[in-house]
DNA sequence: CTCCCGATAT
DNA sequence: ATATCAGGAG
């Protein structure tokens, strides 16, 4: 069940008022180390990622550190962030491949960050926003649960056509913030497992909530 | 589709 | 004990 537009319209009011000031909490300097705490960020809480990272990142500040470094080294210092062992990894080839192929900078286009390891179109719509300025509509576990409670668009466990819908309903000035006041909304309110619907202030135009009074 | 995987809240 | 956390690769 879809929402009208007027209510979308007030959704994004809301959500606005609700969150003024947008950014990412991902601790980083440049957008290599965004990239690098994105991918990091994989099935992760922030709070999680910004632990590791500090360290992470004193020790290798640079592309260059990371395509010389042993992977057990990497492992280590990414450890709690689970899946170790791939993050490690994709962030060794990655850094490889930005050195060999862009002279170890980040490419600002969407089709070349996707072709980075470790990178998908999450990981590369949060890059581009958040270090490039460029719109991106973020699709993660939190916006694709939540864009479907409050009606954006049909229920769907497929990120990309996701990705796609809410890129027709979502004006796209609005496209990065948007990703980024779902999240912190689906962190504070829309929670997964136990939504705060008695307290939500979106509820009264929230399509699961009133299918289920 | 399965696999990767630790930390945390409930 | 189990669900969830800014997913991506094969």
């Amino acid at each position: 069940m879809l929402n009208t537009k007027l209510n979308i319209k007030k959704i994004l009011k809301i959500l606005k008022e609700l969150y003024p000031l947008v950014e990412t909490a991902l601790y980083h300097k440049n957008p290599f180390q965004l990239l690098i705490a994105t991918i990091l960020s994989a099935r992760c809480t922030d709070k999680q990622v910004n632990k590791v990272v500090k360290k992470l990142f004193q020790q290798f500040p640079e592309p260059k550190g990371f395509a010389e470094a042993d992977l057990k080294s990497i492992e280590n210092l990414i450890y709690s962030t689970g899946y170790y062992k791939a993050k490690a990894n994709n962030i060794k080839r990655c850094s490889e491949m930005l050195l060999k192929k862009y002279n170890g900078e980040v490419p600002g286009s969407l089709e070349k960050l996707v072709k980075l390891p470790g990178v998908g179109r999450k990981t590369a719509n949060v890059v581009l926003g958040s270090a490039f300025g460029i719109p991106g509509m973020v699709v993660d576990t939190h916006v694709l649960r939540i864009s479907s409670r409050l009606g954006f668009i049909e229920k769907t466990k497929d990120a990309k056509k996701a990705e796609f819908a809410l890129m027709e309903v979502v004006p796209k000035k609005d496209w990065n913030g948007f990703s980024l006041r779902l999240i912190f909304f689906g962190r504070q309110i829309c929670i997964a497992r136990k939504p705060l619907c008695k307290t939500c202030p979106l509820s009264e135009f929230c399509i699961e909530y009133k299918s289920a009074v």
